[in-house]
DNA sequence: TTATCATATAACCACAATTAGATACGTATA
DNA sequence: TATACGTATCTAATTGTGGTTATATGATAA
């Protein structure tokens, strides 16, 4: 029962919630998160953690990275039932926008060349400044703009 | 999101699991699960109500007594996934130890006519007395012994 | 080696959650 | 009525948790 109550546990947070559906079929590191999260970097790091020890990701270095991604058979852990609970939450509008935010992120990643916090965060900055929010009639090119420059 | 969350939050504590797993299938009153929880009546009230606000019980009142019973269709409010949450931990030996308890509560109820905290709160203190702890090579009848009395 | 950068951990704060105890409320019954 | 009793709510104390800032670790590259 304690192990479940950990696994409970770990899923009523909702930044933990939108890390298990960014990664969900995909594997990303942790700059990645933290630009579509919007969160420090300790905290997606902690929280990372804290799936991982539940038992619902599986972590591998490369390099400097750290990538995560959801364990490939949460069944195996008892954690089956997380399956629904993440099919459901993947209709929210809250996950729409963060997948949204993570193809952004992926194009500025494939433009630039650049995978790190630092650009992450500006590109992310440049973002939040354009009109509208999140409209989707802007081009990710217009966004990464400085693009190569520092 | 937030619906889900806050069922989320109310599954991610084991007195709630428990009283959940108590009124899977059956509806008690307040003072079977104190008694069977073996804490204050004002966390069960207040657990209850969590639970109710999450959209996992429904209450009825009957005379003095209030009446819990989980929700017919949790599916219908979104909660689907607890039924399988629930099935799981009702194999655990926590719920095992609480089915039991609940049972003879509920003979010293049929023996006596008895439903109230008090006569409750008796049973089970004789009960924690009794040597070897749960052991089931006991008859009910002979924790109740005072039967009548006072 | 030293420097740099991605990630992890530590220290800390603010706030929410858990809990028991006291009290209030609602329903019966004398 | 008035009293009793089951349940709900309020109060206050403790603990837990999400979050940021500062620092440590671990890997890479010069």
């Amino acid at each position: 029962m304690n192990e479940y109550l950990k696994a409970l546990r770990a899923l009523s947070d909702e930044t933990r919630l939108r890390i298990l559906l960014l990664v969900s079929g995909r594997e990303l590191c942790v700059c990645q998160l933290m630009a579509v999260l919007g969160t420090s970097q300790p905290l997606v790091s902690r929280n990372l953690n804290l799936l991982k020890s539940a038992g619902f990701l599986l972590s591998r270095r490369e390099k400097k990275l750290m990538f995560y991604k959801l364990h490939p058979d949460l069944a195996a852990g008892g954690l089956g039932f997380a399956k629904g609970v993440l099919k459901d939450l993947s209709e929210t509008e809250r996950a729409a926008e963060d997948r949204n935010c993570l193809e952004e992120c992926q194009e500025f990643q494939k433009t630039t060349g650049r995978c790190d916090m630092k650009s992450f965060r500006e590109f992310i900055r440049r973002k939040k400044k354009l009109p509208g929010g999140h409209s989707s009639n802007m081009k990710t090119a217009d966004i990464i703009e400085g693009n190569g420059r520092k």
